[in-house]
DNA sequence: TGAATATGCACAAACGTTTGTGCAAATATA
DNA sequence: TATATTTGCACAAACGTTTGTGCATATTCA
């Protein structure tokens, strides 16, 4: 372990050479100073030797850079965003970079606390899965000159680049799928509304409804989170309505897990009371109470794009504004959808 | 947003005091240096007003210390670890601690390259969930003077805090409740052999067994990790081995998740086939085909209480040697263990 | 009124780096 | 041999803070 922590200046007197031959030479410019092979060497392998580790402090303070990067997401605790996460961590260490992780919790004052807070310990970027529907405090930093990457969700008129689903067309092609098993009574639990991710797969639904030519009297679109409550409360409502569904379409693994509460509450079960089809897959998701269809984010292409969209940024390559990338979803077809009729 | 990053050498010029008092007022310590109430809020308020924020790395370097502590974990993505870990950032967070977080990846090698990585950026502090079994590279890092709390796993003759469950009566009070169920055949599914909680776990279980008489030659102790592979494997030998047990105690969620996919695949289902308990509750445990038991870690006061023994090192109260804490653990009774007989 | 003390602030060094520039010595060129 | 060029390295400033110390001026005390 690094133990007694040396200066530059110890390992210059010890050497003989001055501290900014010591310096070119550990930050591999030799050859642009002119050093001679042999100190060079002589110059590494001391420090080697002697476990010289330069004072990040120091060289931060003189190049205006913490080879750190900041990343928030609303719950670390949700599976979806912690692989998310896991993902990018492992990439941007691959770059040298260390992660400043922040949980803004799902709010929004929190998220600009963090944002102000990595920003003072200057990050060289910032990686957001952003809570709310405003995107006016990531367009503030970002213009700022701090290269910035949105995941999970993007947003109109923005000049930072984001990473998503293909959310518009994964909801489509899973709605069609409830519509190929003979349901047109389809209950769509929604998310935060007016979130990019919620407007694409609502649209995608109804895109797919409007395709089968159902009448939007036929179906209903209800609830106001990505939370387990949401789900929970607008499923017990659903089941105890005048003419409840047939099928449920969740937009997120919690909004399931909360739907799957309601439906055992309400002493009914998947799928020969109610079908269920569900926005993420999880680890459990094939061995609940009736195997749960899933469509499953494809959570490691979308850590790894959002490392390679922030280093393009951070090495001057600027993003064409507004460039948006999707990435695919796959569904997994289970038992918890039963075919009427 | 922080924009100009206006430095406190203009902030002095601008007020026309030195940067000396400029800096002592905006670090509480106006009365200290006897400077005038009128100065002092004369400098808080355009300090405000101009939005300064003391360049990190300048304070750092010359402070020597960073506000920052390192979070390591074997997996951020298994809920078990990202839930503690929530808790924790929430902690370091208002106690103004920004926190890097490294994944080790259930490796021992990368754990020990975080740990490096972080000491080289001087942070203040670490939490480690620890990989293995050793801890040399621990104690190493904790006798350079870095506090330093061990989480989920403590070690024997050790000088740094740990804080972890009550993992033997946890284990003890589960296998009773088996035994209490009539079970008499069981089969533990261990995790990491040798690692402490592992070991604890392990412990409860046979002295639970010693107390109900049951002869060991009855019982199996299998398995060697706390991973889904390992539950699904140990699960697969044993339902198909010429004695299959009537219980089956995993000792974590991945274990057991492994273990329904080796009961599903068998054609089997809890509880009629055969019983299951698991360590480690999770937000799906009770929409399981077939409602998990479940030993509940309090993940919120383990992260709390790593948070307070860290907090304690900086702040000086150096820890008692060997000091472990140990957090409750609750049980969730469901419907995944058969009465027999 | 003169000395002692209190008040209010500034000088300058130090933290550990990076880097533009300058200057000898060594070598090449004419 | 004298000059030009190349080679090899060091000086010193700068990054933005914190802090021990010192020094005027103002106030109190005898």
């Amino acid at each position: 372990m690094t133990k007694s922590n040396i200066s530059i200046k110890e390992l210059a007197s010890i050497l003989g050479f001055s501290i900014t031959t010591v310096s070119r030479v550990l930050n591999g410019k030799a050859e642009q100073y002119r050093i001679k092979k042999e100190t060079e060497s002589k110059i590494q392998e001391t420090a080697k030797r002697l476990n010289y580790t330069p004072n990040q402090f120091a060289r931060s303070l003189k190049l205006d850079k913490s080879e750190t990067i900041g990343v928030i997401v609303p719950d670390i605790s949700n599976p979806f965003f912690a692989e998310i996460f896991k993902n990018i961590e492992r990439g941007l260490k691959q770059h040298g970079y260390a992660v400043f992780v922040g949980d803004s919790n799902d709010n929004t004052e929190l998220e600009i606390d963090l944002i102000k807070h990595f920003v003072a310990r200057k990050v060289d970027g910032l990686v957001i899965a952003p809570v709310g529907i405003s995107s006016t405090h990531l367009s503030q930093v970002f213009k700022t000159g701090i290269p910035l990457v949105s995941i999970d969700r993007s947003f109109k008129n923005v000049d930072f680049p984001a990473v998503t689903s293909n959310n518009f067309d994964s909801a489509k092609e899973a709605t069609i799928e409830l519509l190929k098993n003979g349901h047109r009574n389809i209950a769509l639990i929604q998310g935060l509304n007016q979130s990019q991710p919620n407007t694409d797969r609502v649209n995608g639904f109804i895109q797919a409804m409007k395709e089968w030519d159902i009448h939007p009297d036929k179906y209903s679109i209800v609830g106001e989170g990505f939370s387990i409550e949401n789900g929970f409360y607008q499923t017990d409502r659903l089941l105890n309505s005048a003419n409840p569904p047939t099928a449920i379409f969740a937009l997120s693994n919690l909004i399931a897990l909360g739907a799957l509460k309601a439906i055992s509450q309400n002493g009914q079960t998947i799928p020969n009371d109610i079908s269920l089809l569900t926005f993420d897959e999880q680890a459990y998701s094939a061995f609940l109470n009736t195997p749960m269809t899933t469509i499953e984010q494809n959570k490691v292409e979308m850590g790894n794009m959002a490392v390679k969209l922030l280093i393009d940024q951070i090495c001057g390559r600027k993003p064409k504004i507004g460039s948006i990338v999707q990435i695919h979803s796959k569904m997994h077809l289970r038992e918890s959808i039963k075919k009427i009729n």
